[in-house]
DNA sequence: GCCGTTTTCGGCCCGACTGTTTTCAGTCG
């Protein structure tokens, strides 16, 4: 059972407590159970078998009762307790509650009042009037429920970070000109490298927010208006995401941004440790009593609970401020720290460029060097090389090599064919310097099966690297079943690297397991997979996400220099 | 329901905006 599952059914029931009235804390233990879950770098279910109830409650916002939960979750399928929550309010009411600006409490006058239990119900009983009955609920409010359900069929899941950070840095160039504006920046999600956002969030510090916020709502991207006040306004996107925009005195920047990146369990940790330390911590600064003593930096918010710095990437609520308070941070890997991109396609099969191109956009972006991987033969969608194409290939790559005067890496993306065995034989992968291995075919294996296939791929001691390890395409395909935990025990064991795909929409291996792989010592090669020159610009993306995994410079196999990089290639071949 | 360098009991982040009210509850981030 993956942690999601886990994490769904706890906020599933964080809800229907919240509709029963339950103690708010107990419902809040609940969602910060569940979001520690979701968070949480191991499989959840293997946690459990290897150490039973001991080891769950070793798990932050754990604790003996909900790891009893677990149990039963893992053994029966379901939770009792949540059983006997459906059988006082039916499960489509998670529905209703889903809606914006319709929460647990009007959810629950709704039902008590109409027996709306369902979106259906709810528009019925809003476009008749019925709602209007109902004490507290005027037509404002009718009005807004509906627009929420509007809102909520079109805005079906979350952005692609791909899409998110461009558009931030529009809205963010559609601002700039404003001479009131002090300071600007996105943060939220975006800034954390999220894969996946959900809205922008945009602050600026100035003394004159109302220009601002006119400014802002005039943008050409703004669809609509859903609230506007002197230091916050929200709007729809026409693309149908949610930006946010909040002003403050530029003597707050700090611990506004601070606040504004988040998370939410992130400020919930620091403002509780604020607490402890006598200190008040909000979006205006660090407060002892009314005086403010900190707040322009966010340096300053940190050092005001005894701690250093630390990177957006990080905050998550998972681990960091252990990691802060014994000084183990790990020094993040930047950009600037790779030096060449190892997975990249041509004209050859299904790329737009020449080796000769990409090579030169390697050049431009500072590498040392880069390594060309065309399909092999089983991609026929992308017209794979047949052997003889890829020896002629390869003959091309050096000729290139040498007449550039740049490192060009002769390698292969190859298909793992259904049985675990590889597209090409060994007596050609061992002319190449660099493999990757992939699955893009017979995804619907069972789990067992696609494990097996996978890890008999990469005992062959000719594979490099194993590419995109789950073939998830964010919003689009699921990922595959696959153990990923004994995946990356096999990479450890066979000497096998792993690929963190920066392409937006795979982003795989994802952050939480890139953290897992450092954890066992498994070198990460974090590429682009780049079809066009344009998409090698695309490294940014799986950088966020090393990060958010805690990589570090030495975690990654492509931030080596060409020697060390040859001979650690080697090593797997010995 | 969780948790502990003030606590094994008694706490549990902080503030903005909206719509409905006559001072505030609900929702959101």
């Amino acid at each position: 059972m993956e942690n999601s599952e886990f994490a769904k059914i706890f906020y599933d029931n964080a809800k229907l407590l919240e509709l029963g009235q339950e103690n708010v804390f107990r419902i809040r233990a609940y969602q910060r159970a569940a979001q520690s879950i979701e968070n949480y770098s191991g499989n959840i279910e293997s946690v459990y078998k290897k150490g039973g109830i001991e080891a769950l409650e070793a798990i932050p916002g754990i604790g003996k009762s909900l790891a009893e939960h677990i149990e039963e979750i893992i053994k029966t399928g379901k939770l009792k307790a949540e059983q006997s929550l459906f059988k006082k309010f039916p499960k489509t009411i998670l529905d209703v509650i889903s809606i914006p600006g319709l929460g647990p409490k009007t959810a629950l006058l709704l039902y008590k009042k109409l027996k709306i239990d369902s979106i259906d119900k709810l528009k019925r009983a809003a476009t008749e009037g019925k709602l209007m009955k109902v004490p507290g609920i005027r037509a404002k409010k009718i009005e807004n429920i509906l627009a929420g359900i509007e809102l909520k069929k079109r805005n079906i899941g979350r952005f692609s970070i791909g899409t998110a950070l461009p558009l931030a840095g529009s809205l963010v160039n559609g601002l700039k000109g404003i001479k009131e504006i002090d300071q600007i920046m996105p943060c939220g999600s975006l800034r954390r490298g999220q894969e996946t956002i959900g809205d922008i969030d945009i602050l600026i510090t100035s003394k004159k927010p109302g220009v601002i916020m006119d400014a802002f709502v005039k943008l050409p991207q703004v669809d609509r208006v859903l609230g506007k006040g002197d230091t916050k306004t929200s709007v729809i996107l026409k693309n149908g995401m949610e930006a946010d925009l909040r002003v403050v005195e530029p003597s707050s920047f700090g611990s506004a941004i601070h606040y504004f990146t988040g998370s939410k369990q992130h400020n919930i940790m620091i403002r509780e440790l604020a607490i402890k330390k006598g200190l008040k911590i909000s979006e205006y600064g660090v407060f002892k009593g009314n005086k403010k003593i900190g707040g322009k930096t966010e340096e300053e918010v940190f050092r005001a609970v005894g701690l250093p710095y630390i990177p957006p990437e990080l905050r998550q609520g998972r681990g960091e401020f252990e990691a802060a308070k014994k000084n183990e941070l790990p020094r993040l890997i930047e950009i600037k720290d790779i030096r060449g991109d190892l997975h990249v396609h041509t004209k050859a099969t299904d790329g737009s460029n020449t080796i000769e191109e990409m090579a030169e956009k390697a050049r431009s972006l500072g590498y040392e060097y880069i390594a060309i991987t065309d399909h092999s033969v089983s991609t026929r969608i992308a017209h794979g090389l047949t052997k003889e194409q890829l020896l002629s290939h390869i003959k091309k790559i050096e000729k290139e090599s040498s007449k550039l005067g740049f490192r060009i890496l002769k390698g292969s993306e190859v298909d793992i064919l259904p049985d675990g065995r590889l597209d090409y034989p060994d007596e050609i992968l061992e002319r190449l310097d660099i493999v990757f291995a992939s699955v893009h075919s017979n995804f619907k294996m069972e789990r067992s099966q696609m494990t097996k296939r996978i890890i008999t791929a990469m005992n062959n001691r000719h594979v490099s690297v194993l590419s995109h390890p789950t073939g998830r395409l964010i919003g689009e395909r699921e990922p595959y079943a696959v153990d990923l935990d004994a995946v990356l025990k096999a990479a450890k064991d066979t000497g096998t690297f792993i690929e963190l795909n920066s392409f937006p929409a795979r982003l795989d291996l994802d952050d939480n397991h890139c953290k897992a792989a450092k954890d066992l010592g498994v070198l990460i090669a974090i590429t682009t997979d780049a079809h066009v020159t344009d998409q090698m610009d695309n490294m940014k993306y799986g950088i966020l996400t090393a990060k958010r995994g805690w990589l570090e410079k030495k975690d990654i196999l492509n931030s080596q220099p060409f020697d060390k990089l040859l001979k650690t290639l080697a090593l797997k071949r010995r």
